[in-house]
RNA sequence: CGGGGAGUGGCGCAGCCUGGUAGCGCACCCGGCUGGGGGCCGGGCGGUCGCAGGUUCAAAUCCUGUCUCCCCGACCA
């Protein structure tokens, strides 16, 4: 039985003085998680009960889906990262054991599940594999925050598939989807699944499964039939009214105006008349210049997908030196390849403002094509109210809770994960890797669900299924009544929190509501006179009453019809 | 890594500017009252003021250094 008397849950009534985000508030002031130094957080015995509970819908979904849960260490040979290429990541912490050999602390376990599979997969016959844990992880990330939302340790669900070709994958892959798509509707939660960056390391496709929220730290582009992560988000561009051709460019005094929105204040054209030039480094010294409407923002994610290669924005005076000062520059004239965002249109009827290259003057009636050569390219980070496939999109933070990676032969090649096939031949192993984090999934529906009083659980993540609060002191009727209410609960199956301590009402209310199980039952003196019990149902904190006799059977059935 | 803020009983804070042996609310303990929205009365326990060094007769307070935590940004395989 668990008697709130004697359970460990110190609840607060006031947030902790550096906490912002609602989750990092409520879930410390419910007595869920406790701190105990930057990004590292103990699970107290309630909050890990619900921690539990995602862990076992992840789990259930993972093995209708033929996955094979496993375990595997925390702690690795640096060896073999330093092999997939993987030992100079700077999140990941790197030690040494006592003879000095370098160890480090896993972030994730492609290296370690592949190893394995590379010495005990030798055929054909042996493939497909879904391998997955839960195991800690540890990132040395350079800014934790938001309480449980962004840790240095954490549980993950880490799930690895290996399959023969590219098909195999493909298969693999969907499987999961619809596994994802169930575990986060079991949750409770509201979600999207956006495509997202494939990474710096590349892959065949990635996916995010988002929870939208106040504190998430990633934004997603949605519309109707589309949603995607900012980083990689694609659409329409807003119109803008730009300013009559001219026969040839010509120069405008902008004295001191660096920024697009003095230039265009200037000038009298709206922002998205302008040309904002990017200068690049790619090839350790190899020069291009991006080019976007003086509207948009170059994302640098897309633009190191559309060049193929890592670059770095050319420093000050790099850019003084091979174009002109900074805040001035531009692609007419510019010896450089230039790379222009597919937004910026031409049109025949309307022209351009750009940096002259030159202190103090822009050139107004630019045309792209007649006065610089370019290639079009895809690079501006989408802004609300662009459109796809004419509907508007929306921005929305949102935490990520879990993602989908096609590495294709990413470690399998540097770990030699082969198998024979049919005909005899070497193969590389096809992989990839899908994670769920239990903590973020907890943490994004008390964002997703809080109220003014305090957390309010899916019914499927609720640390208890009901909160039974008694009122009256020892002995009392009140007492018995609930006694016997509790063991009938618990013979239908539902687990409650029986809040039998010697505080007055309002505390009792308070706490349970702070705690947020999706049913409160009360037994008190008033409802007991008339044969009844008051039942409140957390999410809308509609109350009623209902008869004593049968009540467990009553609550059962109205916990059953909760979400 | 850049910018900003904070470390004083379990939690939230005041005191610091203008040095003089630490205080408030909540929580906690004891007694009593109360008993449907954090109730009331009385009596208590609990802090070498993040750490180290310095100045001074005297340091929570002034100086120097250092550690830690939070927020914004950068970063986030």
């Amino acid at each position: 039985m668990t008697r709130l008397s004697s359970y460990f849950l110190p609840t607060e009534r006031e947030a902790p003085a550096d906490a912002e985000a609602i989750s990092h508030i409520l879930m410390v002031r419910a007595g869920l998680v406790r701190q105990v130094g930057a990004g590292l957080w103990s699970w107290l015995p309630a909050g890990w009960r619900v921690q539990r509970r995602v862990m076992q819908i992840v789990r259930e979904e993972m093995n209708a889906i033929g996955g094979q849960e496993m375990l595997m260490p925390v702690l690795n040979p640096a060896e073999v990262w330093r092999r997939s290429g993987r030992y100079g990541i700077d999140e990941l912490f790197k030690l040494q054991d006592r003879k000095g050999t370098d160890m480090v602390l896993a972030l994730s376990a492609e290296e370690i599940v592949t190893q394995h599979i590379a010495t005990a997969v030798r055929s054909y016959r042996d493939l497909p594999l879904i391998l997955y844990h839960f195991q800690t992880k540890e990132r040395d990330e350079p800014r934790p925050r938001a309480g449980v939302l962004r840790t240095r340790e954490f549980i993950m669900k880490d799930a690895y598939t290996f399959d023969r070709d590219r098909e195999g994958l493909d298969a693999a892959y969907d499987r999961h989807v619809a596994a994802y798509d169930r575990m986060m509707d079991r949750c409770g939660l509201e979600w999207y699944r956006v495509e997202s960056d494939v990474g710096m390391m590349g892959g065949f496709g990635a996916h995010e499964y988002m929870a939208p929220c106040p504190a998430g730290e990633n934004e997603i582009a949605l519309a109707p039939g589309y949603a995607a992560n900012v980083e990689v988000a694609s659409a329409e561009p807003q119109p803008v009214t730009l300013p009559p051709r001219l026969d040839e460019p010509e120069l405008v005094d902008t004295p001191g105006m660096t920024t697009v929105k003095a230039v265009a204040r200037s000038l009298d054209v709206p922002q998205g008349a302008l040309l904002k030039a990017f200068p690049v480094i790619v090839d350790e010294d190899a020069m291009k210049l991006v080019v976007v409407r003086g509207d948009h923002q170059v994302n640098e994610i897309k633009l190191r997908n559309a060049l193929g290669q890592a670059f770095r924005p050319a420093h000050p005076d790099e850019v003084e030196r091979r174009l002109g000062p900074p805040g001035f520059i531009g692609p007419v004239g510019a010896e450089l390849p230039v790379l222009l965002d597919e937004a910026v249109r031409v049109d025949g009827r309307g022209s351009y403002v750009a940096g002259a290259n030159r202190p103090d003057v822009h050139l107004r009636g630019v045309e792209p094509g007649r006065d610089f050569h370019y290639e079009t390219v895809d690079v501006r980070t989408v802004l609300e109210g662009d459109t796809v496939d004419g509907s508007v999109i929306r921005i929305e933070p949102a935490i990520e809770v879990g993602n989908l990676f096609k590495l294709g032969a990413r470690y399998s090649e540097p770990l030699n994960a082969t198998y024979l096939d049919e005909s005899g031949s070497e193969q590389l192993i096809w992989m990839g890797s899908y994670g769920f984090g239990p903590a973020r999934a907890a943490a994004a529906a008390v964002e997703q669900y809080a109220d003014e009083q305090g957390i309010s659980w899916p019914r499927t993540l609720a640390p208890f299924d009901v909160d039974l609060v008694v009122l009256g002191q020892e002995g009392s009727e009140e007492r018995r009544v609930a006694d016997r209410l509790y063991s009938e609960l618990r013979d239908l199956g539902l687990d409650a929190l029986y809040d039998d301590r010697d505080s007055g009402p309002g505390e009792k209310f308070a706490d349970a509501e702070l705690l947020g199980c999706p049913v409160r039952v009360t037994v008190g003196r008033k409802a007991l006179a008339a044969g009844e019990v008051e039942l409140q149902i957390r999410r809308g904190r509609e109350s009623r009453t209902i008869p004593m006799d049968g009540a467990a059977e009553a609550i059962a059935e109205v916990w059953r019809g909760l979400p």
